[in-house]
This record gives C-alpha cells, sequence and structure tokens, in this order.
DNA sequence: CAAGCAAACTGAACTAGACCAAGAAACCCT
DNA sequence: AGGGTTTCTTGGTCTAGTTCAGTTTGCTTG
C-alpha cells in the first residue's frame, strides 16, 4: 500500500471515528492521545491527518484547547449589506461582539492609500472580536475618517453596527463598496484574539465603503476562520 | 525561549535566508536536506517553518518537486467579465489552458440543483487546467446545459473562452452571475492537476452564469491555488 | 545523435519517543 | 461560598532517525 494511500485511509478512518462518535457540531473532539488508541499511528501523523481535515473546514481547533467539529458555514452575502448581528441571527445563530481597541491613530501607509488620505492623518481605529454561538470566527480592523465621524468613539461600539451608526448619527449611507479578498494565515494578533494557531488559514475580506457622494470613508480588514463562511455574490458583469 | 518563538525565529531566519539567496519569485528553494545544514534544527521543524510560510503564500511547493518563491498574486476582478487569458495577459503574465476533459455526461444532483434541471438531465462537462507564467494554478469544472450550446465541444476549448464562443456561436450573453466563494482543501483529482499536494489550501470560486433572459446556462467550479490570487469587487450594496 | 535505461536525489510519509507551557479541574484555605 | 493555589491533562514543539516513490539526470547503447 502506498504510503498516501495510508494517510488517505487515516484521514477517512479518523473521520468515519468521529461522525460515528455522535458527536454534534461544536464538540470537542477525544484528546489526541485518546484517538490514537483507537488507530495505530503516531501522535504526528495523526496531528498531520487532523489538520488535513482542518484545511477541508471539517473540523478546527482552538489553541491549547483541542479539536472542535466545524458548524455548518455561515452564508455571508457581500452586497447585502446586512450588519453582522442581523446577518447570523436570520440564520438562527447567536451573534456576540467583543470590543478590543477603540482609539485615535495616525493613518498607516495602506490605510491613507485605501482612504485617500496623507500618511499621519489622524483615523479612529477600532478592532473587535466577533463569535458565532459562542465561537469567535471574525477579527476585524476598522479605520474611520475622523473628519466624517467625529466622537464616534463616544457610541457602544460592540452593541451597535458600525453603519447603522454612520446612517442614524451622521446621515451617511454606504452606497458603494470595494472588497479584495484573498486566503492567507493569520498573524499572531489576529490568532490569539480568534484563540487559533498563529498562521492557521484564514480568509481575509478587505473592504472599503463609499458614501452616497463616492468618498471613502472607511475601510476595514476581516479576518474569518476559513471554515466559518461561505461568501456569496450575485451582480451583472460590467462587460 | 519558549518553543513558539523558536519556531517563529525558525521562520523569520528562514525567510531571511531564502530572501537574501537573492531567489527570484518562481525560483526554486534549496532542498529540505540543504537548508537543513544552515538551520540547526529537524527535517519534521522544518517542514513545519516552510508549511507555514506556505500558509502565507510567500512560497509553495509542487508534489516531489520541491518548493518555490510565490510569484505576486493576480488580481481577478469578480465582476469584470474578462476571460482568463486577457485578465492574466492585461497584467503582463504569460496565461496558458490544458484541456482535460470534455464530454456529455449526466448531470449530478448538485449541477442539476444550480442550473435549475432534473438530476441526470444530459450536461456538457469540461475540465481544464489553467497556469500563468509555466504554473499551474488554476483547475476548473464546467457544467453547461446541453439545450443551449448544442455541439460545443466541437470547438477548440483549450484556445478559446467559453463566454467568448457563447456570444460569438450561441448569441447568449452572460448578464448576471452569481458566486460562492470559500477556501478548502484540495481533492485529489485538483491536487494532481495542479501539482500539488492533496489537502493544500485552495481558494474555491463556484459561478451560476445566466443570460440575458434570467436562464442559467452553466455553472463551474474553479479550485485556485491559494497564493496565486486576490480577488476584487467593486459594487453598490443591496440596501 | 537520439532514445532508453539505471542510478542518484528529493520530497512524502512514518516511527517512537521526549519536554514544556497553557488550560482546566480539583482542592484547600479563608 | 468565594478566591486563590496546586495538580493534572492536553496540545505544541522538538529530536533523530527510516522507508518509499516520483523526478531528474546522466550514462549507455543502438
Amino acid at each position: 500500500m502506498p504510503a498516501s494511500q495510508q494517510a488517505h485511509d487515516l484521514r477517512m478512518t479518523l473521520w468515519e471515528l468521529l461522525t460515528q462518535h455522535t458527536l454534534r457540531p461544536g464538540d470537542r473532539l477525544p484528546s489526541e492521545r485518546q484517538l490514537l488508541e483507537h488507530l495505530n499511528t503516531t501522535r504526528i501523523t495523526l496531528r498531520e491527518a487532523l489538520s488535513q481535515l482542518e484545511a477541508e473546514g471539517r473540523i478546527y481547533r482552538e489553541s491549547r484547547r483541542g479539536w472542535f467539529l466545524s458548524p455548518p458555514r455561515l452564508r455571508y452575502d457581500l452586497l447585502a449589506g446586512l450588519p453582522f448581528h442581523e446577518m447570523v441571527e436570520s440564520q438562527r445563530r447567536r451573534a456576540a461582539t467583543e470590543l478590543l481597541e477603540a482609539h485615535e491613530t495616525a493613518a498607516s501607509a495602506t490605510v491613507a492609500r485605501r482612504l485617500g488620505m496623507a500618511e499621519g492623518t489622524p483615523v479612529y481605529r477600532i478592532v473587535r472580536a466577533r463569535s458565532i454561538d459562542g465561537r469567535r470566527v471574525l477579527y476585524v480592523e476598522h479605520h474611520l475618517r475622523v473628519d466624517c465621524f467625529p466622537d464616534i468613539l463616544a457610541f457602544d461600539l460592540a452593541a451597535c453596527s458600525l453603519t447603522e451608526l454612520y446612517r442614524r448619527e451622521y446621515a451617511i449611507r454606504v452606497s458603494r463598496v470595494s472588497f479584495e479578498l484573498g486566503s492567507t494565515g493569520l498573524g499572531h494578533r489576529a490568532a490569539s484574539a480568534l484563540h487559533a494557531a498563529p498562521g492557521s488559514p484564514v480568509q481575509r475580506i478587505t473592504r472599503i465603503n463609499h458614501d452616497q457622494n463616492g468618498r471613502m470613508v472607511d475601510c476595514d480588514d476581516e479576518y474569518w476562520r476559513h471554515d466559518a463562511i461561505e461568501l456569496t455574490l450575485s451582480a451583472a458583469p460590467q462587460s
């Protein structure tokens, strides 16, 4: 039997072991050492197989806490413009937001380029971690133009959607969005916020919001646990 | 020094070693055993570090052939509606397409659902592998409605864009597209077409094309090497 | 000179352990 | 009952090798 066949077998055996084990989405898997007792292999090989299941999005891990069965992916319609909490709850899941940072700072070169301003111009920086059904799945860094949203830091930024605030308190509607999407590895700041191992695969979504006058008003960098979402989108192509 | 620090150090040391080594994008790295001579660690640890650089998209591997420095990502505008070859060449890269399969078959449940037909209805199945600058980066499976595109298999499907064929030969314009995006692991069919290890991280793009009458005419599943692309998109949100 | 074959190299996969530090749980004392 | 401390479990990382199979390369032969 070729070696790669064995790896494939191990993955299948492991998967059967897990699914027949009457595990439900979000449940913790037995410990690596316990799994070994049923699998006749070594820890490193087992971890390799677990990592592959992780890459496929069937299981995930929380750093030093264990492996878990992945819940179904959240469907995220990029153009629906739905706030996070509404999007999550419309799919019968429970949403939560935690505020990690909120202060004024100087725009980095990247942020400045995106917002069409000079490097070092003051911006509001808001960093949040968001959960679905108690699991941290999203780490977001927002950067807002200070001149568009004066004193926005005074509001309750954990409870309320930013776009909602824009509309209600500042009469700014997001009328155009630009996205950049890609998959990379987690930086260790985002990793620790998501209880994930640094370098684990992540879906990055960078977003720039334009208001009704075409002005770029804010941008954000979203890092999603890659097994937690499926992006959807429907539109007319330009050509 | 904590263990994770060492892992991080190794990654940095390795990265410095590579960049100062005057490697250019697409170049092959020294063999794992050669790298070990400079790094004072073991093979497994080294491979762990290489895998992390791979997850970040800085290097990639071709199965049993070695590790390579990643070229810059191709920017893929989802709504531009540009054929692959034009998109690639407009970014001064060289495009190539290889036809892997082209035949009539029965629609699977998934394909049937997407195209709004009954399972088992005949469809054309076209499978292609596409390269940028000689590197296989994309594996695509197309499924076309037979009634929309009779005898399309007679055309040269490697040389020509499908949407171009639709328009020129069948007077069908793609006037609406629906996407589903996510990141998963490579299945071993796609993996071997891309010379990649099965289970390596991949950006999946599923696309359903609608014609000018709103009819779903074809769908495709694209599997991109995750370090090869950055998706972009600009549109007005619906709310 | 070209084609075919064999050897060397290289990544893929695996074995069989070990130590450490972060979490979780149990425990104890106040 | 509550808060803090200790203990135990668990994942994270590492050592030091081996075996196997696909690629590449170079040599030989017709």
